[in-house]
DNA sequence: CGGGGTTTGTTTACTGGGAAACAGAAATCG
DNA sequence: CGATTTCTGTTTCCCAGTAAACAAACCCCG
């Protein structure tokens, strides 16, 4: 018998957190697993990672964008950024030239099927997104995207939540 | 010599982020890299990981908590707390014991050695934790908080912030 | 010009964590 | 009672991501 508001998270299970209930981290921590996990059944059923996704957003909204900016950018070191990318050169995704003017950095590109990709990829993972959690009102998921932004000191993008969703 | 530029954050490197400045999946994992850097520039310095010390206040807040329900709980999988579990009981920081009354299970226990160690963690983690940080005010961190658990179906436990002991 | 320092990507070795398969104990059901 | 199913922890193998060392290109300053 679980009590009440059993969400199915695992959360439910009846321990004392202690000092970690009002730890930022951990709650960062958990809700970052609890999410993570809702991406996979929904998204990643089309055989796509998250990290492989964002990478894939970012340069087709970034074309020629340099790997280490994206390596940043995503929050992830370089090293294992060479990985990922070499990866998709190999799946033919991502086309990667030298340019001129530094010709230590590489520069970014999608390929056509990489653009396909992306293409493929927007509707369903913007059908995901569109969803608010179950446990937050359409408000509280605004609110909670605009604290995370702030905490990240990125811009406070007005994201017009009225926009698109039917396409 | 610390690299002092922008924010430190890494998120300021002026590309457009797209489809996932919305995403609420995408913005808790740069939150979660960021709020576990901030982890190990301050507590971190005990030698001590984010994981380890979350299992240590579980079992000190819960002593007989079972495997399970600890893996549960801090939403990993069991194969990994078995792991874990056995290293910190090879430090000598945990007991397990198996019940009589099911003897699949295993209870664990903080030895003096792991009470010790919490006891020598809780300072400095409280007070990482009662740091604000510094992109929000008090008022959003603690707003923050409160969608976080919200989110995550957690009670909305009023953590009472009101021992914080000068600043 | 040339020599240090810095930046960029890469390689190698390592850690945290998951997936799947498994064994023993418990529960269920004939 | 025995057979089957479920639950718990464990093992093995694998993947995402980091740390550290490195080489090449760039930059700065004499």
């Amino acid at each position: 018998m679980r009590d009440g508001g059993g969400t199915g998270d695992g959360t439910d299970a009846g321990v004392r957190y202690g000092p970690l209930t009002g730890s930022l981290g951990f709650l960062l921590r958990l809700a970052q697993l609890s999410a993570f996990r809702d991406f996979y059944d929904h998204v990643g059923e089309l055989g796509v990672r998250p990290g492989e996704m964002s990478v894939l957003m970012l340069i087709a909204e970034n074309p020629g964008v340099r790997q280490g900016v994206l390596a940043r950018s995503l929050m992830i070191k370089r090293a294992h950024m060479t990985k990922m990318v070499r990866a998709m050169e190999e799946e033919g995704l991502v086309r990667r030239t030298i340019p001129e003017d530094d010709r230590r950095s590489v520069e970014l590109w999608l390929t056509e099927a990489g653009e396909a990709r992306v293409s493929g990829l927007l509707g369903p993972f913007l059908a995901h997104e569109a969803q608010v959690p179950a446990t937050l009102s359409r408000r509280e998921t605004d609110q909670l995207r605009r604290l995370l932004r702030a905490y990240l000191g990125l811009p406070d993008t007005n994201t017009d939540p009225s926009e698109e969703s039917g396409s």
